[in-house]
DNA sequence: AGTATATTTGCAACAATGATGCATTAATAT
DNA sequence: ATATTAATGCATCATTGTTGCAAATATACT
């Protein structure tokens, strides 16, 4: 796991610091999608605050993590499981919000299907997200 | 114009007051979404920010204007055109932010396509967003 | 129209979230 | 092992959103 981790910071070109080791380590402990506050709470509260913010920073810029989008204004945050280089992701899945747990899933095998724009509209990138209910908590 | 914006408040069973006017009526004159912001700024700034807080909130549970999800943590407002009751919205198109103005848009002609989920995942609602340019930009 | 009741507003205070500048500390390259 | 570069922690500040309560306003009723 610690190899894992260190090898993703080494692809990426980041130097290997306690607070990058730690926080990826968490984000592949979780197949679910993590905030800044989860982060914060269960890496031990062992770094400062502007740490992880810059930490998530350099992970999004690099294409190691990638933003979810929700309807309420919390930002969530998942590892890129496909091939994102930095500025370029391709995560073109569809995720999964639970109204019960309040989870979000990276539903990696579910593509996000392609819809007509009206005249004029030149779309460049689609993000979709489903609500529901999971399958743990059915 | 007036008429209309009292008229919808009537309708929602919402009593007729100066901020509830304003902000309303500065929905119906923009046809993109709007921020929190937008509202402070060109309402004059006549009314306390918590007033604005509280409209918008009521307008949503009313089903007056819904919620439109985006990556950053913006949250953006927009008219329901469809017949949305309280607590039943009823807005299942696409939204489209512009990468160049960075308006907001409800693509109301256009519908969210449904998805296959894996096996386990009840859907019950999606929300879509297209970014890329719009026809004024181009 | 005038008054009572219910609702809305504004204010104060607070909490959470996020950003920036700078000195200190730690990681890489030589 | 050390010089250089990059990352961290701290202090501070800005923005965003919430809550309780008193004052003001809108509606309902006579």
């Amino acid at each position: 796991m610690k190899n894992e981790v260190k090898d993703i910071l080494m692809q990426n070109h980041l130097s290997i610091t306690g607070s990058r080791l730690k926080i990826l380590e968490f984000f592949l402990e979780h197949e679910s999608a993590v905030s800044h506050a989860d982060i914060e709470k269960n890496t031990g509260e062992s770094f400062d605050r502007v740490t992880v913010y810059r930490t998530l920073q350099t992970f999004v810029e690099k294409g190691i993590i990638h933003l979810i989008p929700t309807t309420d204004n919390s930002i969530k945050y998942a590892l890129c499981k496909n091939d994102c280089a930095p500025g370029h992701h391709h995560d073109n899945h569809v995720h999964f919000i639970c109204d019960a747990c309040s989870k979000t899933i990276c539903l990696d095998e579910v593509n996000i299907p392609s819809v007509k724009l009206p005249k004029g509209f030149t779309p460049q990138h689609a993000e979709m997200v489903v609500t529901g209910i999971c399958g743990d908590c059915k």
